[in-house]
DNA sequence: CTGTTAGCGCTTTCAA
DNA sequence: TTGAAAGCGCTAACAG
């Protein structure tokens, strides 16, 4: 325990910090009697030093319980085999499918995720970005194509590839696997017209920065003004509070109160829809006889609640299988055909509409 | 462009690996004309410096647009400033709220996380324990308590605080933040033997490795036994399959097979008695008369279903919080009074029984 | 197939 | 308050 007990002339003094020193390559080297090179090489590439040279040194290993200490190799081979994943919150189902297919992807190639959420503010989108840059990860992803100037910056000037994800821009940092989150919203108001519906009012949670609450909005706006043009669009938002189903119970209440006539409400989220519709059935409101009703993200519940909730179903899980192989291909130092990938959305008609 | 350019005797031989030279301390250094070691100083602790030093070295950072190199400084320091997280699925919300609650608290601290899933296999769980370990976190968040010998070795080996949840153990790796899954399950079934339901079934998804399934499946069968002595107990499970609400009315439709006399169905999670309940509603079953249903995780659905779902809540961003307090403590060389957390449960008891 | 050398970019230690 | 030297544990480059 005493740290005084090293003796009088500690010839070239100890510049030890870590109190219990951790076994190294060159403890693993000494073992299996090869230099640390051989080590390094023998756990990168097994087939690249001779098999007996392999079993000792894989012995070596085994006995003195030797784990790699990536930072080490991080700082002297460039190469962190780590991948930094933004999102906007990680409770919403929805971005969890993502990682999820990001990770599936990306840890069997030996790569590992770092996670951050913006709780969908710019701000911390930058110290986010600004932070994880530091961890000099080998990729980004990022939910979202609208960041601020300095984070942009940031992104592009890291050197490694950046997928952006969940929205459609024409002009992406790099990579981009997304969707159009307003056609996909003129489409579900193309359908409740075509189903007869004519009074809709958009509902839906819009922080500031979620961009592509704000494109959905956008998209709802457009194609109302199309197939009813002169008719002001009725909308109803709030800004804030946690994205649950109770927030969607008090959208529908705001809208049978402010606009009585509404015969069909367009929530920006299927959590939203799906409080309002189960709502609905302890109101003893008509779904869709007296109010019509659908969602966003085909979220397990959709096809579950009664009636089924019509919704637009996103690639989720694919969005982020997707961008793991475009990293993986620009990590690796191969070129991608496409940089830019639409998985589209589908319009999913059920017993709401 | 060309890479022969360099002139005819370059002195010391570049050992460059990377194309790009990035901005490094020795750059800030440089512009504000000082050493690399008050740049550092500066930057862990302006304070440390003088006000018109550091005046010049945020200046120099500005201007250089450094961005500091993490690996290097963990390397140095042997402090990684991140936290490695194993959980067993990301997509499941509740275990997504636990994330977001650990990330919620360390994120301020400068801590990052690393986020890794298991799929409810031991043998994966070990994987990800060994690489996460090479990445020298200084602290582990890990959802279980039951682990392989070699996980529970090395996360015992890494030197840094660990900290289990979601469960109980009288002897865990090091911290623990969790209840007893077995005593909730208990605490539903003697809900619903005083409400005077008498035929129950058990109903749930057991994964091989998803040991608080378990516990729950086991917290059921005790209190069978206590409240029916000698009655056989029924009970209804899946072993794979993703956790949605179809594998919910697949077991129910197995449960109205098998066991028709069932009066009462308890579920291990919500996700399944949702889609159960959603389902009665389609088939006519009346929820409870002629079937109650219970649930676990009070997940946002439960309280708005018609009727509400009688379930367990568990503080799950809590646990979060909670943990990354006392990694926060112990990673900051303070000891914590408490190393065993009981955050509890609680029997929310609505319509469906 | 294997070893030697230098260095990745930072922080610790010690000295001024 | 600031600086100089050494070294964290690993891998790239080169040589054999």
């Amino acid at each position: 325990m005493s740290e005084n007990g090293r003796g009088p002339a500690p010839r070239a003094v100890s510049r030890r910090r870590s109190a219990t020193r951790a076994v190294t390559m060159a403890d693993v080297a000494q073992a299996a009697e090869v230099s640390t090179q051989t080590v390094s090489r023998a756990l990168r590439d097994p087939r690249s030093v001779g098999p007996e040279t392999l079993a000792r040194i894989e012995k070596a290993v085994r006995e003195t319980r030797y784990v790699q200490n990536y930072a080490a190799s991080h700082l002297a081979s460039n190469r962190s085999m780590t991948v930094a994943a933004i999102i906007p919150t990680i409770s919403t189902s929805i971005f969890a499918e993502t990682i999820q297919g990001l990770t599936d992807v990306l840890l069997p190639e030996g790569y590992q995720v770092f996670l951050g959420h913006t709780d969908y503010t710019t701000a911390r989108e930058e110290a986010l970005v600004r932070s994880l840059a530091g961890r000099r990860p080998d990729g980004f992803f990022i939910i979202g194509t609208k960041h601020t100037q300095e984070a942009t910056d940031i992104l592009k000037r890291t050197g490694v590839p950046v997928v952006e994800s969940w929205s459609w821009t024409p002009r992406p940092i790099d990579l981009l696997v997304g969707f159009s989150n307003a056609a996909a919203m003129m489409e579900v108001v193309d359908h409740l017209v075509a189903r007869g519906y004519r009074r809709l009012t958009f509902a839906g949670m819009i922080k500031p920065g979620d961009h592509r609450a704000k494109d959905r909005l956008k998209g709802f706006l457009d194609a109302h003004g199309r197939h009813f043009p002169g008719v002001e669009p009725r909308v109803v938002t709030t800004t804030s509070g946690p994205m649950v189903m109770e927030a969607g119970v008090e959208l529908l209440e705001r809208v049978r109160r402010d606009h009585p006539e509404t015969d069909a409400v367009v929530f920006a989220s299927d959590v939203l829809a799906s409080g309002a519709l189960l709502k609905c059935a302890a109101l003893g409101v008509r779904v869709p006889q007296d109010l019509a009703i659908t969602g966003f993200g085909n979220y397990d519940i959709a096809a579950h609640l009664v009636p089924g909730l019509t919704t637009i179903a996103i690639a989720s899980r694919t969005i982020g299988m997707e961008a793991a192989r475009l990293l993986l291909r620009r990590m690796q130092g191969e070129e991608v055909a496409a940089r830019m990938v639409d998985v589209g959305f589908q319009l999913l008609a059920r017993g709401s509409t």
